[in-house]
DNA sequence: GAGTGGTCTAGACCACTTG
DNA sequence: AAGTGGTCTAGACCACTCT
């Protein structure tokens, strides 16, 4: 209670983890560099060798290193990390890599759930839920447009904010709602009339469509969003591994589908 | 060499984590259901606590189920799972979701490495790589545009085979070049002229461009691709979270970043 | 052959959820 | 209050890599 230090008294395995990150992150192990053994990291932290594999588990997890039977870790890709706050949080992600965000509300009602809102958010039918619309800025530019439908509960709570307040995720978990997980479907579609309006573009150019449903620890969906990027303006990267995949790849509504 | 059995005698944690898998996807649990206890299974496989909650870790890299301290743990999206494998050869893919899939080889060269292959591959000046352009189709109408770079020792391989085999990854594993990491970059671009004819559609229709690094297990590169699918023709589906956190975002090439 | 990671066991204590 | 998952320990044996 009275210490600032945010993340001092977690668990170890969570601070032998954020340390080697740390150290990645700081270039002291490159694209490639093998990283100290297991016995190692358990003499230096005084640890038991579970807990440093638990560290280790974590960074795998996360797509930072890889490891084989009979040698060291390695690590993977040069710093590539996004804290899962900042994936969801469109002004923490734009203050993270260095850009000025900014946004513009277009509509927020309260409204009748569409089928699609009712199943994505699992809640029944003639359930009531908040649909908001908001145009995202990086640096003076149009570069996305947000529609999020929130359940009624999480809704209320958004409709009494700032209405041109910067992050509804951040202000969300002051009030005590958690997003945990989130699932996300990623396309290409052409620009709608509206999209090239609100975006100032012409109709009908490429769109990087993401929608994404949150859910909190219990799995209560907590929002659904449709995010549409202008083509040129963002990409995800994704990282997957035999160990842990986390991507998959489906059948577009196009002509060629048997199955819609 | 004598059973056709393909996953029998492997760990006991993958033992219980693919009866779990096999479960959740047969409906014995749905969304949001919980699973049994860590106990209950580890009476039940007669193995230890730990091995259980190794089993649970795998499942949760993979997206399947969600977790919090003193409830069980709860399954999250239904049935969403391919396999890593499925996800880098277009073919297994393609039948799995229940499609034909064909292709044919538009070009295949050895040539200098290009500046962008040299660092994505992580090869010499001067290398020489080999480049394989294919057309993919679904049902007999092309859906994606394949262009990959190899680097030299893999290349020879793809070289030497039958150039309408149906899946060079497939038997790429078959002669010992795993795959066993990767990383995607996901953006929007509008079809250029040659796409436009490649694919039978209109130029600056939307594609949905996958850029992918695949790496082995010692973290060398062994193929460098761009993807290009017709926008209408696939989706991309992630799922992340708190505990594991595979995805980011990054500022594309427009106009709106500052550098570049 | 020495070192390393992969798997597994049997315990322990704690924080949290749930009836 | 009982049950459950989160964390941690201290051992063990094995498969594999490296030199």
């Amino acid at each position: 209670m009275t210490d600032s230090r945010d993340h001092e008294q977690r668990s170890l395995y969570r601070r032998v983890a954020d340390d080697l990150r740390a150290d990645i992150v700081a270039g002291n192990y490159g694209a490639g560099a093998s990283l100290p053994s297991e016995s190692e990291l358990a003499a230096r932290y005084d640890v038991s060798r579970g807990t440093v594999r638990q560290a280790f588990s974590a960074l795998r997890a996360e797509g930072v290193i890889a490891s084989r039977r009979g040698a060291r870790r390695i690590v993977l890709s040069g710093p590539r990390l996004q804290s899962f706050t900042e994936l969801l949080s469109f002004s923490r992600w734009a203050r993270a890599v260095g850009e000025e965000p900014a946004g513009r509300v277009v509509s927020l009602e309260r409204r009748d759930a569409t089928a699609l809102e009712r199943e994505q958010l699992n809640i029944a039918d003639g359930s009531r839920i908040y649909h908001l619309t908001r145009v995202r800025m990086l640096s003076g530019r149009p570069v996305m447009i947000e529609r999020t439908a929130y359940p009624d509960r999480v809704g209320a709570l958004v409709a009494g904010m700032d209405p041109d307040i910067e992050s509804i995720t951040e202000r969300l978990a002051e009030l005590g709602v958690l997003f945990t997980d989130a699932e996300h479907i990623i396309d290409a579609v052409p620009a709608s009339t509206e999209d090239a309006r609100l975006l100032d573009v012409r109709p009908r150019v490429p769109i990087l469509r993401e929608r994404r449903r949150s859910t909190d620890p219990s799995g209560t969906p907590v929002e659904w969003s449709e995010d549409r990027y202008l083509g040129d303006a963002v990409a995800f990267t994704v990282h997957n591994s035999v160990a842990a995949n986390a991507l998959s790849r489906q059948p577009g509504p196009g002509p060629s589908t048997k199955a819609r």
